[in-house]
Order: C-alpha cells, then sequence, then structure tokens
DNA sequence: ATAAAGTTTCAATATTTTTTGAAAGTTTAA
DNA sequence: TTAAACTTTCAAAAAATATTGAAACTTTAT
C-alpha cells in the first residue's frame, strides 16, 4: 500500500468510527489528518485534502478545540494560523471522557436523580419506576466516579487497569 | 413530580443518551420505557407511548433484539408478543460493550493493522505516519482488551475497579 | 487610514438518517 | 383450509444533521 492510500485509509476509517461516538464525521477525519502530520497544517491544507469548504473546516476545528484536542500554532513570520492534533493518546483519552462526562453523563444523572425521587404511591408500576431508575442514577454514578478517577492515573491508567486485571 | 410526567422524563433523557452513543433515539426510547415497566409489554402500548409507527416500533425492536438486551415474551393464552428489557445494569453494560466493540473496534483495529504496516520510505512525514498509527493500534488494541476482560468480571466489573482504584 | 490576508458566521442547501404506512408475510384457531 | 390477528419489510416521505459559500469581521503591514 502506498503511503496516500494508507493516509486516506486512516482518515476515513478515523472519521467513521467518530461519527458512531458522538464526534461528527469531518470533526474526527480533521482530527486523524492532525494526528497524523508531523508538522502543523494550515487550514488551507486542510480544506484541501479533506475537500471540504472554508466553513466547514473553521467551525470544526473550532469545535475540536473547544473539546482541548487540537492546538492553534503560530508559525514564526507567518500570517496563517496552524493546527496541531493531540498527539499523545492518554492525553487523548483523558479530554475526550471529562468533556463526554460533562457534556452528556453529567446532565443526564441530574434527571435520574430527579425522577427517581418522586414519591411513588403503594402500585407496584411505580414502585418499580423508582427502584429501577434509583439503580440507574446508582450506576451511572459509579460509572462516572471510574471516569473521573482514570483521569487522574492519565498518563498510564490504561497500563494500570491492564497489570491489574489481566491473569 | 407526577409518575407520568417522571416516567416521560426518563424516557426523553434516555433517548437523548443513546442517540450520543450511537444507538437512535427510538431505539434507546424503547429501552428505557422497557426497562421500567414492571411487566411485559405489547408493542401496541409501545406504539401508544412512544408515538411512533408500528414499522418503526418493529425495526427498533428487532435491533434491540439483535444487540441482546430485549427480550420477546410469550404470554399464555395471549396471541400477542410482549418484550421486556435487560434488567441487570452489570449484564446490560457487558452486552453493550461486546456489541460495540463487536461491530466498531475490531473493525477499525484492522485498518490500523494495515496502514501501520506500510513501508515508510526515509521521509520524516511517513516516519511519523508509520509511528503514530502504530500507537494507536497498540492503544485500542489495549482498550479492547479491557472491555473483554471487564465482560469477564461480568456481576461486579464495576465495583471490582472501583475498590482497586480509589483511594 | 487602507488594503491585503486571513478567519468566522450563518442562512440556504445538500446529505444522511429516521420514520411512516401500506402491502406482503406469518401464525393460530376453528 | 381459511380468515383473523398479528408482525415484518421496504420504498417513499419527513426530519435531523452537516456542509457550503458569500458577506461580515479581524488583524497586520505599509
Amino acid at each position: 500500500m502506498e503511503f496516500q492510500e494508507a493516509k486516506n485509509k486512516f482518515v476515513q476509517t478515523w472519521g467513521a468510527l467518530g461519527s458512531q461516538w458522538g464526534i461528527n464525521k469531518t470533526m474526527a477525519q480533521i482530527h486523524a489528518l492532525l494526528m497524523v502530520s508531523n508538522e502543523p497544517v494550515s487550514m488551507e491544507d486542510i480544506m484541501e485534502e479533506l475537500q471540504i469548504s472554508r466553513g466547514n473546516a473553521s467551525m470544526n476545528l473550532r469545535a475540536l478545540m473547544d473539546w482541548g484536542i487540537v492546538y492553534k500554532e503560530f508559525k514564526a513570520g507567518e500570517r496563517r494560523e496552524f493546527f496541531t492534533a493531540e498527539k499523545d493518546l492518554d492525553e487523548l483519552a483523558v479530554k475526550i471522557s471529562r468533556e463526554r462526562s460533562k457534556r452528556e453523563i453529567k446532565p443526564a444523572l441530574k434527571v435520574l436523580k430527579e425522577v427517581s425521587s418522586i414519591k411513588a404511591d403503594a402500585s407496584a408500576e411505580e414502585k418499580h419506576f423508582v427502584e429501577q431508575t434509583g439503580k440507574l442514577y446508582d450506576f451511572v454514578l459509579k460509572a462516572d466516579n471510574v471516569l473521573d478517577k482514570m483521569t487522574e492515573y492519565k498518563d498510564n491508567w490504561l497500563a494500570q487497569i491492564l497489570i491489574k486485571f489481566m491473569k
């Protein structure tokens, strides 16, 4: 396989993966492109390589920066802005976990707490509802805490879990 | 808050959460509805409660059964089919992990392996590409193994990780 | 102060994904 | 075997989401 072909395949695959995890396709593709570039890339180049419009590139770069996984770089003597991706994979995992926790899990927890605290009447139906949503609240809270804890181990959480878990 | 209101809120929230995790909204809503029902629910009732069409209900129930998180039940003397959700949350997490691993991670790993094995020429660009995709392959493989291992612990993986990790 | 080089915004448009509903298919009871 | 009760399928329609591109905006050099 040629380098260009491999690069393309990687960008496409990473893009598809991203879109299944709540990050949109172009966003994931830009990230992929930056991650395998050995030096900062300009917006022009991103537009060119992915065949996307300026507006699209701009919006998705902004979103990636909001997630904290892409950075702006300034090159001496250059007017244009360049971009680089977070390349440290542990760091990347931590940032993505934190962001998803903040955006998705925390709000869901709030609702779970609310709905599991209604005063159930004597019916089996309502009792079951309160019990089940209560369990769900506990479960999601625990899972979210695991994420939080993992981010503290940062550099090596995966390896550490593995050591403790495997065989 | 009234029971009906709480139930509705829960179904909506779970639906929104699901749609951010690669499961579609209706699918997640049906699952939510079944999870908080103390007894099996017929397709009619699902259509009625979620205000969706027969076709939609049928397809999404099928998908949920393919994921292994919703079951058909037959009631004695009843012609119709009824449905229940997996209510054990550890079991639910295991099934979802396995399914996502199979559908998303495994195929991505295959591509990562491929593209990271190209013969890089001497350029920094190609060297960086091979190195970075190689790291990504190792990382994703490790993460996938963690999931696999966790599913073996099944009933209590979350609690176990917590015990080992917290403080 | 002006123009050039670049970036952002957002309404309109295109694409993708989901939903509908009616026809085809199945199962069961009589 | 037939018809009633129910389920599945899938092409067409609707809804949701992503993308474009041109105008507005910002920054820098002269």
